[in-house]
DNA sequence: TTGTATGCGTTATCAG
DNA sequence: CTGATAACGCATACAA
């Protein structure tokens, strides 16, 4: 058991407040003499004082602990966002608490309603919710909040990649290299992200065949399946999971059709299979999170402002020459 | 702000007291009258009352939160266990804090000393510290512990892998394709982990060449490089990280060496590199930590034996095709 | 069967 | 400049 507030006052023959002022630091621990301070601080240091976090929580109804609230952790995307976040909050001295929600609503309200009963601190969230009534409904009123990746009207405080953007680049990509017909392998609509770039592929590209279906490999299976017979240059997939799925079902192929998809595929470099990605900016991603969470955190006056990110695309060599065989000549 | 127990005992006109043990169930439950019981339970209800857990771990000094110590979620394979473990704590109404150290011996402790400030109620750990005082130097006696993945002398609240069979099911492999001389890239040599692999193969295989380094990919595009021009029939790596950074470099090979590692490596079916690797049971790894703590939680009294899993070997097609170029006959 | 009183360790208010 | 003292919400020993 460390030393209190109370251990610390009978050691130096000073009284609990005394200490807490000294060892608060900031405004009130000016309006004590050097003497005492020094004495105080001294006796804290010699007696290894570390301040009761719970008690501290209890008291000022808010913890040094930030939830992040996303789908599943194993997905590399948010691992990535995970790991950066967790480091960078740790730096701030904040705490990570961990929740996945599995694409359940109904996990994401169990712990929405858990964050008020662990007077959790803040909330970075990757929303099912679609409303800004639906989300904030079970949150204290005053909880600084960051949604991620997935905007929902109303609140303010964003940071998401541009999908517009984003789902532009890939098809520019495409289009390049000479893709005309694709089958469009989506996520759930009901998520704003991959409904948003199965929107702008199915403006930009001519889909002959589409598939939808959970964000998950499988689906891409399914999806390269029933598409089998149907002559397409490409498919476009609303994320990397169902990229995956595909590839795994066309490695095969003696002329494979284009990949199209969003976010990191591993060891792309290596297939054999003409792949072209459009990759968000995870590390400022993570980075912004960080920040738009502080200002709220500190009670900066100044409101927060969405912060939109942009993609940049990235392809393999097997795509180079795809492009090679099959592309416009670019006009400059 | 949600009801706390002395709105509902004003409510039902009863003590704080009673409110507070019909709500907590169990044994204290039981002795109040069932008219009263029934009351404080429809007036908790109607309330919506949730219990303040901060309030209630200051009074325990525990809380339900557990940590996760690891040195980096995005990494897949922590990925994957931290998402299960997630999972299975919050079906048993625990919450889960999430600790990167990086492999920063420093910032575990950091994090060590934190989780008594908090109240944490126990930890899951891949620790950094080699012996059991430098682990249990700043926890609480009592804390349930539970250490994944690397052994710490005098801790018996173990979760891991053989590592010897791990190891022992690799080079076996590998003989059978018929390799001879291998390269080792070898991750860091304080890592239980990785300094028994290591060690496993160099008794079992013909090392002719030998690099180490951070465990990140990095590492393996050095050893490669360091390594050309020595002929070597496998690189074995001690993770699939390392593993990366060879495959990387390798890929352009017309008559590309084998790649034995442990750990899953993405997409493996489809490269074109003969790659075998050893399987740990990433869920079964998971789950036992779980009841292997839960049972320390609910102060199961008998004590807390290692749990050790088996590994098994899995191979792509362009190591079956290795195999059977150059590998023996099989002795049945 | 139920109520009263105390304390967990802090912060914050109000007197001196 | 400093010290009592009152919460924060809950669990629990002790009375009744």
């Amino acid at each position: 058991m460390s030393a209190t507030l109370s251990d610390i006052a009978r050691e130096t023959r000073t009284s609990i407040s005394t200490v807490s002022r000294v060892l608060a630091g900031g405004t009130a621990a000016r309006r004590i003499s050097r003497a005492t301070a020094e004495r105080v601080r001294a006796a804290a240091q010699r007696l290894g004082y570390r301040p009761n976090l719970v008690a501290r929580s209890l008291r000022t109804r808010k913890s040094d602990t930030i939830a992040l609230l996303i789908s599943d952790i194993s997905n590399p995307f948010f691992g990535q966002i995970g790991n950066l976040i967790e480091r960078s909050l740790h730096r701030h001295g904040y705490s990570l608490m961990l929740c996945n929600s599995g694409e359940d609503p109904q996990r994401e309200v169990e712990y929405l309603q858990l964050l008020s009963q662990k007077a959790i601190g803040g909330l970075i969230v990757v929303p099912m919710a679609r409303t800004r009534k639906q989300l904030l409904e079970f949150l204290p009123q005053d909880l600084p909040i960051v949604v991620l990746d997935r905007p929902v009207p109303g609140i303010n405080s964003l940071v998401a990649s541009d999908q517009d953007q984003a789902a532009g680049i890939l098809c520019d990509a495409m289009e390049r290299a000479g893709v005309k017909t694709v089958a469009l392998v989506a996520g759930p609509q009901e998520v704003q992200t991959h409904r948003r770039r199965a929107e702008v592929i199915s403006q930009r590209m001519e889909v002959v065949f589409r598939h939808e279906g959970p964000a998950q490999p499988e689906t891409g299976r399914q999806a390269y399946i029933q598409c089998m017979g149907i002559d397409v240059d490409a498919f476009a997939c609303t994320n990397n999971f169902l990229a995956l799925g595909v590839i795994d079902c066309i490695a095969a192929l003696e002329s494979p059709p284009v990949i199209g998809c969003f976010d990191e595929i591993p060891l792309v470099d290596l297939l054999p299979l003409p792949i072209v990605a459009s990759l968000q900016d995870v590390p400022m991603l993570a980075e912004s999170c960080v920040t738009q969470l502080l200002r709220q955190l500190n009670n900066d006056q100044e409101k927060p402002s969405p912060i939109i990110l942009q993609s940049r695309a990235k392809s393999n060599k097997a795509f180079h020459e795809y492009r090679e065989q099959h592309g416009k000549i670019a006009a400059s």
